[in-house]
DNA sequence: CCGGCCACCTGCGGGC
DNA sequence: TGCCCGCAGGTGGCCG
């Protein structure tokens, strides 16, 4: 599932040929996602323009004259623009058919996604008001993290796993920028010093910066919007390695859990 | 407010 | 070959 450099690159990839494009119509195959697919969205957007398509947290904003379509690609969901002849598959939930002869597909195969319709400001949404600073953004720094830290006794790791303390950090790229930052995942939030804080905070910009330079990570099934896979798979240094020997150190790198997600880390380099 | 745990759902690979 | 188990890029909700 895409985490923020995932939905980064398919934001890249639909933005050129969707903003602008007018929707001729609208299938939805299934309804039961992680919330129900807005009752009325197909009324909302026929014959509408896409003004304008943005990124919040791993969100994808969709602008219309009176509301915002929000899709969130849970831990499976794909989004990508085909030719309207492609016939769709299973698992193909929605289907946004532009006036182009371009078709947007929404596919889900464990339907923890979402095709959200919101009126008003959608940045004051209830899925997007109560989140976190955007991770790349100059709000987010290590003073900011270490500020918020004072008295949290959570890992590390989830801390900054939470959305309201920073969006889009996920499992990869939360582990990947723990190792680079040579912090043990498991420490407590409110032991790590200021100092600590600032090389975690550059470690997580450096991570995202570089795999959305890449294209995201492709595990299983996420594509590009252009079908396409990511390729910061191979730069992966420690996520799904455990047993494997450390870039930096030798060591064996282990994998443990931690609040019920797998966390990978060198027993070594990181304290 | 905080932390711990569960739920939602399908598919895949490994072990037997 | 086939079944059963554990595991997977997320995140909201409930309970103590």
């Amino acid at each position: 599932m895409p985490e923020l450099p995932e939905v980064e690159t398919i934001l890249r990839g639909i933005k050129p040929l969707l903003e602008n494009s007018t929707v001729k119509s609208v299938n939805v195959r299934q309804r039961k996602l992680r919330w129900p697919v807005t009752h009325g969205l197909e009324e909302r957007i026929i014959g509408e323009k896409v003004l304008e398509v943005k990124r919040r947290a791993k969100y994808l904003l969709l602008f219309f004259r009176h509301g915002t379509v929000l899709i969130h690609l849970g831990m499976s969901g794909r989004l990508r623009l085909l030719p309207v002849s492609f016939p769709p598959e299973k698992h193909d939930h929605v289907d946004l058919v532009l006036t182009n002869r371009r078709v947007l597909r929404f596919h889900d195969p464990r339907r923890f996604g979402s095709v959200l319709w919101v009126e008003g400001n959608p940045l004051y949404s209830p899925q997007l008001a109560h989140l976190g600073p955007e991770p790349l953004g100059k709000k987010f720094s290590g003073r900011m993290l270490f500020e918020i830290s004072k008295g949290r006794r959570v890992a590390v790791k989830n801390f900054i796993m939470d959305g309201r303390v920073v969006v889009g950090v996920g499992n990869i790229y939360a582990n990947e920028s723990l190792f680079r930052s040579r912090i043990l995942p498991s420490r407590s939030a409110g032991s790590i010093s200021l100092y600590r804080y600032k090389k975690l905070v550059f470690s997580i910009k450096e991570v995202l910066d570089e795999a959305i330079c890449a294209g995201g990570t492709t595990l299983r099934d996420y594509v590009q919007a252009t079908g396409e896979p990511g390729y910061f798979e191979a730069a992966l240094e420690v996520y799904d390695r455990q047993g494997r020997s450390c870039v930096r150190c030798n060591s064996t790198i282990c994998r443990s859990v931690i609040c019920q997600r797998s966390s990978y880390f060198c027993p070594t380099c990181q304290h």
